[in-house]
DNA sequence: GACTAAATACGAAAGTCTTAGTTTTCCCAA
DNA sequence: TTGGGAAAACTAAGACTTTCGTATTTAGTC
């Protein structure tokens, strides 16, 4: 018996969720057609990932005369946010503080990012009595 | 023939690792104390898994009488930003703006945690001409 | 120097992931 | 209606991960 359901994309399977998050949905031969010329994946290579992207329930199909039009079932931000909880959690103690300190050290960011991130945390300080 | 060197950990390797880390070094029997009671894992997995660590150099081994002291070659903060790295760049387009903002979103972040990044961001702007 | 208990080394089995070849299905045009 | 071609379904091979059993080595001890 085979789990169907899995939390996490295999690094493949973002490649081509990526994807299909960006053109909202797509055949096989759409995705391929989205790859980088030098990925040269085999036609049902791709069909296969679809296909097993589908049982894990990432996406759905629906019959477009012969052929499959693929969609994703998780948006791009319910996927971020599961990722970044999980990140968390594994390597942060959970403690988003950590993760920012050390994202802030580590990139060089720019004064305007900076500045992005500060109107970020002051909006939501404002709102803190949600 | 095989691949010694990879760049992430796998779960369970990184189940050790988080240990090590936290032990700053250890053997066998070390790490697979630290398992929670339930984790049941023979002590042959246990010494199987560091062996591999061992052998993708993420840690290296020393003999104290007849076992293996194990240590980590890579500190959990170079991790932790390699992780954090990928993460961005695969899932936010290499913007840790929209990661942050993402996380800031997620989490119900107490307001003394709002603060303390916002320190941290202010301690960045006034070191930005480094 | 031989013995014993503990530790290590080896390797196998089951499951998953990636890739792609082969077979089957099915739309549609002549 | 039928045959050609495109798409889907099936299958498989090879690599990696996780787990553990068995065999071998080794550090001390008598």
């Amino acid at each position: 018996m085979k789990k169907d359901k899995r939390e996490f994309l295999t690094e493949v399977e973002l490649e081509f969720m990526t994807h299909l998050w960006r053109l909202g949905q797509g055949s096989v031969r759409d995705v391929l057609g989205q790859l980088a010329p030098e990925r040269d994946l085999a036609y049902t290579s791709a069909a296969t990932i679809l296909r097993i992207l589908e049982q894990k329930e990432f996406v759905t199909s629906t019959k477009k005369g012969k052929t499959h039009i693929y969609k994703p079932v998780l948006a791009k931000d319910a996927y971020q946010s599961r990722s970044l909880k999980a990140l968390s959690e594994k390597l942060f103690d959970d403690t988003p503080t950590m993760l920012i300190a050390r994202l802030v050290d580590d990139y060089n960011l720019t004064e305007e990012a900076l500045e992005e991130i500060r109107a970020l945390i002051e909006k939501r300080l404002k709102n803190d009595t949600d």
